[in-house]
DNA sequence: ACCCAGGTGGCCC
DNA sequence: GGGCCACATGGG
């Protein structure tokens, strides 16, 4: 059922090639900062800060660690939470340099699960934007859950649960195994989310509207006004 | 002048 | 367990 849903919107949407990098030396690594800065903010902006971080050469984990935080935060200030996301990251560095040597390899051999609660033991770091590090730069076979796909499950009752942790185990078991099939579902639930399940109602072209030429069985997708999902 | 964005932690009950 | 709040910039 939820691979029907994905190739819904892959027809719809295309190949969304998550997670967009610019860095050729140290992707994975500008992945893990573009996690934590895109928390509640656009991507336009986290590409300001990554840009600006960037032009002075600091998508490296030692040299982004030994900056001064009043520094890192004028650079990230795009992104916005400029000082919480700056404490965030220095977080992160500090945990992934004491306890990996700043070794991405070193880290992601760890044990899935065993790395999974060490990252959501970082302060800053929640599950989302950990099970981001997790399947985006670790090439992790779990699924990103957001408040996209939470409110997907609101108004699409297969899971009958709401819960991080159970969407996330749900996902996981009814799909095949697949890691990109997995950056890309997540991607494409984005930007259906962004397209069509805000506070506007439905569009006619939303792929998961009855009525619509990639119509699957789904009631009502809509928001209702001046609702608020994830705070 | 609102409203919102690829969340998270703190505090309260 | 859930409900509310702060955090902040840039775009619609």
């Amino acid at each position: 059922m939820l691979i029907k849903i994905y190739d819904k919107l892959l027809n719809r949407f295309g190949n969304q090639n998550w997670w967009p990098t610019t860095s050729i030396q140290n992707p994975e690594f500008e992945i893990i900062v573009g996690a934590i800065l895109t928390q509640q903010a656009t991507w336009k902006n986290v590409e300001i800060a990554i840009k600006n971080l960037k032009e002075k050469n600091l998508i490296e984990q030692k040299l982004l660690y030994n900056l001064q935080t009043t520094k890192l935060e004028q650079l990230i200030k795009p992104s916005g939470f400029f000082k919480v996301k700056a404490k965030r990251l220095r977080s992160f560095l500090k945990f992934f340099i004491e306890k990996y040597d700043g070794n991405l390899k070193k880290m992601f051999k760890t044990p899935l699960q065993k790395l999974r609660k060490e990252l959501l033991s970082v302060h800053g770091i929640g599950p989302e934007t950990c099970d981001s590090i997790l399947l985006y730069a670790g090439n992790k076979p779990v699924f990103v859950i957001d408040a996209y796909t939470i409110r997907l499950c609101k108004r699409y009752p297969v899971i009958g649960s709401e819960k991080y942790e159970e969407v996330r185990e749900f996902f996981e078991k009814n799909l095949p195994k697949d890691v990109n099939l997995f950056k890309e579902f997540h991607a494409l639930i984005v930007e259906l989310g962004k397209n069509y399940c805000k506070t506007k109602p439905l569009c006619k072209k939303c792929p998961l509207k009855r009525g619509c030429k990639h119509a699957i069985s789904v009631n009502n997708l809509s928001v209702k006004k001046n609702e608020r999902i994830g705070r």
